[in-house]
DNA sequence: TTGCAATTGTTGTAAATGCATCAATCGATC
DNA sequence: GATCGATTGATGCATTTACAACAATTGCAA
């Protein structure tokens, strides 16, 4: 295996997602988030809300990538300005759970046109099958980073088996 | 085509992009940068440098997707670090040519097989041609959301070695 | 039951970020 | 050469962010 000492930033995958991906949110932006006034973070809270249903804020941080004291604060707004509630979880008294508002879904009946607009944009080109396996191929390198990372697991990732995420079990 | 009206996350290419984009920057800090006091962005210029040779601030921002401004800023930061340098181009007394030091390039070799172990790791289980597919996808895709909005000029970038920024239609 | 660690969320604070603006320089056109 | 718009970079400023520390609640174990 070449052990290159140097980095070609064309051919190095942390790079290639990195930039996909940033140029995708500054598209988005512009196109759609501007004039809502709304943030990409916020936009992504929506749309995990939209695709899961009510959610306490600590998964919202799972699935969004968001730290959770910024999370936090993010909430307050959208409360603010009436796209989610916030009520506590009948079940427990600490947690929180944030669910969309009819205005909310409103927004976002709006939005997610344009956003499926600009996925057809930025793929357009790439055969069916060939997304369909770049889809998977970035599943499964999520899923590669998300375990645990001592050498101890090592021998169950290299058999190819699916291994869980970090996170706890849902209980 | 079919067109919903929900997004289905685990389906959505932006979604899947950020997510790996977000775990891969996440897992490189703790591994490699955090030790040396380094930001992410910081990391991105100093590769950008190691993969290019001296540039411009302003070709540094658009390889690396950080604002001018923010640039400005970091770059003086690492001038005190002592990891780059600032000089006045020869070729133009607005222009300033940022250069890796000596010490930056050791830095640097020290941190770039941290970065391809990450890399491996993320890629494991993954057989070679899928890789290339999928990193062709991932330079394909940035290519189609760089052209401008129309599908106008869709031949122009096959000529074109450096794709410029975005900007809006020339008045 | 009591004690204690873990979970969940909030807040303080310093640093990072992005937008707008400004300054300096360049280049094309007259 | 003079003028004017474009390019490049720096800075003011308000917002956002992440890391800690903290508070409240829960669940488990002795």
């Amino acid at each position: 295996m070449p052990r290159r000492k140097t980095l070609k930033l064309s051919e190095y995958l942390p790079y290639l997602v990195n930039r996909l991906g940033s140029a995708l949110v500054m598209r988005f932006s512009e196109d759609a988030l501007a004039r809502h006034g709304l943030s990409i973070a916020m936009w992504r809270v929506l749309v995990a809300l939209l695709d899961n249903g009510p959610r306490r804020q600590i998964d919202l941080s799972e699935i969004t990538s968001v730290d959770v004291s910024t999370l936090s604060r993010l909430i307050t707004r959208l409360v603010q300005i009436g796209l989610v509630t916030r009520k506590r979880s009948s079940r427990s008294n600490r947690e929180v759970i944030v669910a969309l508002t009819p205005r909310a879904e409103r927004l976002i009946g709006e939005l997610v046109p344009i956003a499926l607009r600009l996925e057809r944009t930025a793929i357009s080109g790439l055969p069916a099958a060939e997304l369909q396996a770049t889809k998977a191929a970035l599943r499964a390198m999520y899923r590669n980073l998300m375990q645990p990372k001592g050498p101890i697991l090592a021998a169950a990732r290299i058999s190819g088996a699916v291994v869980r995420r970090r996170r706890r079990p849902r209980s």
